[in-house]
RNA sequence: GCCUCUGUAGCUCAGUCGGUAGAGCAGGGGACUGAAAAUCCCCGUGUCGUUGGUUCGAUUCCGACCGGAGGCA
């Protein structure tokens, strides 16, 4: 099968992704598929700033808020079901647009790894992090070096997270992360991927713009959104950053400002782990919004030349 | 006007009995394959208010000046 060409429209949070994003999909008639790892659930509107109706152009945009807060969800699964969205929007001859800033779903789809069946067993991670808190990160380690000496000289002892997945793994294949991970970068290329990165040549810039978004979130009901979030069940979107800050203040252990500062802090953090993440794909074609005149006109230009339009 | 305290990193402050300084927070850099807005690793960024004096050497001691806080009038 001929590889869909297929725009990527990435950047850290509050670049203005998400306006570029529809606004190019409306120009070049094609289709938004979201890869944002919060985005894909409900009732986390505000905090994951997510597209309003009028933000959307009219153009229609997929993997958005389809999931419930308690369901959990993985890479593989966000990768295998866009997968599928895009190839349809190319069947009926449009233009697919990834757009996001969860670097691992967007690099996972650009770089057409394969994600194999292979069910979710939270089980087995209780499990294994019960006997991690019996023989602590050293002797986990040496354990992983049996299997998969590559990971264990890999993996920092504190990061229990990864160790736990590489064990996680074995048990439920039979073979290493690592030699799963060279398996995944031998599928089929079924995506040519134009990246554009978009963000602020100065981060003092971008911090001002997640400050004013933080605001403005409060202003638009972020903690009743919050409130609701926290009364429910538990599942994968309490990670969000939004709502986990909040938490405090709604609890009474903080006030509402110092939990709206708190949640400006993390947001830039994150931006920060968004703008590491991408800065390493080389292929990332970057637009300053601090410094282009024309943005969206930029985009524009590279997008014709990847289709081959070119006036 | 006088007296006292104070001025050190972006912020809050420690410290040097005289040998150009270090914590927390903020911030910066990096890793990343099934929870990724997660998880983890590394890093102190400085005209020590200014200016004279003493000294081999002053951020440290002394004086003056400038700024801040408080007190007495």
């Amino acid at each position: 099968m001929k590889s869909i060409k297929t725009v990527f429209i990435a950047g850290p949070t509050a670049s203005g992704k998400t306006a570029l994003g529809a606004a190019l999909a409306k120009k070049f008639g094609g289709e938004v598929v979201s890869a944002d790892s919060m985005q894909i659930y409900r009732g986390i509107h505000i905090a994951s700033a997510a597209p309003d109706s009028d933000e959307t152009l009219g153009v229609p945009h997929h993997m958005l808020e389809f999931l419930e807060s308690e369901q959990s969800f993985s890479v593989a699964e966000y990768v295998n079901a866009a997968r599928e969205v895009i190839k349809d929007i190319n069947a009926r001859g449009k233009l697919p647009f990834v757009v996001g800033g969860t670097g691992l779903y967007i690099s996972s789809l650009a770089d057409n790894t394969v994600y194999a069946d292979e069910p979710t067993d939270l089980d087995l991670r209780k499990e294994l992090n019960t006997l991690f808190d019996k023989e602590g990160a050293e002797k986990m380690l040496e354990r992983l070096s049996v299997f998969d000496p590559e990971s264990a000289a890999r993996l920092h002892p504190n990061n229990r997270r990864r160790i736990i997945r590489a064990f996680e793994v074995y048990k439920l294949t039979g073979h290493s992360i690592t030699e799963q991970n060279i398996r995944s970068k031998e599928g089929e290329k079924y995506i040519e991927p134009l990246l554009i990165g978009i963000t602020y040549r100065d981060r003092e810039k971008l911090y001002e713009r997640i400050n004013r978004r933080v605001d403005i979130m409060l202003e638009n009901g972020l903690e009743d959104e919050a409130r609701a979030a926290l009364s429910g069940n538990h599942g994968g979107a309490v990670q969000a950053i939004g709502h986990k800050e909040l938490a405090g203040y709604i609890n009474g252990e903080c006030s509402l400002n110092e939990a709206a500062e708190s949640l400006k802090r993390q947001t830039r953090r994150y931006a920060k782990r968004q703008l590491t993440w991408l800065k390493r794909d080389k292929r990332i074609n970057w637009i300053y919004a601090d410094e282009c005149p024309d943005p969206a006109g930029e985009a524009e230009k590279l997008i014709k030349q990847f289709i081959g339009t070119e006036e």
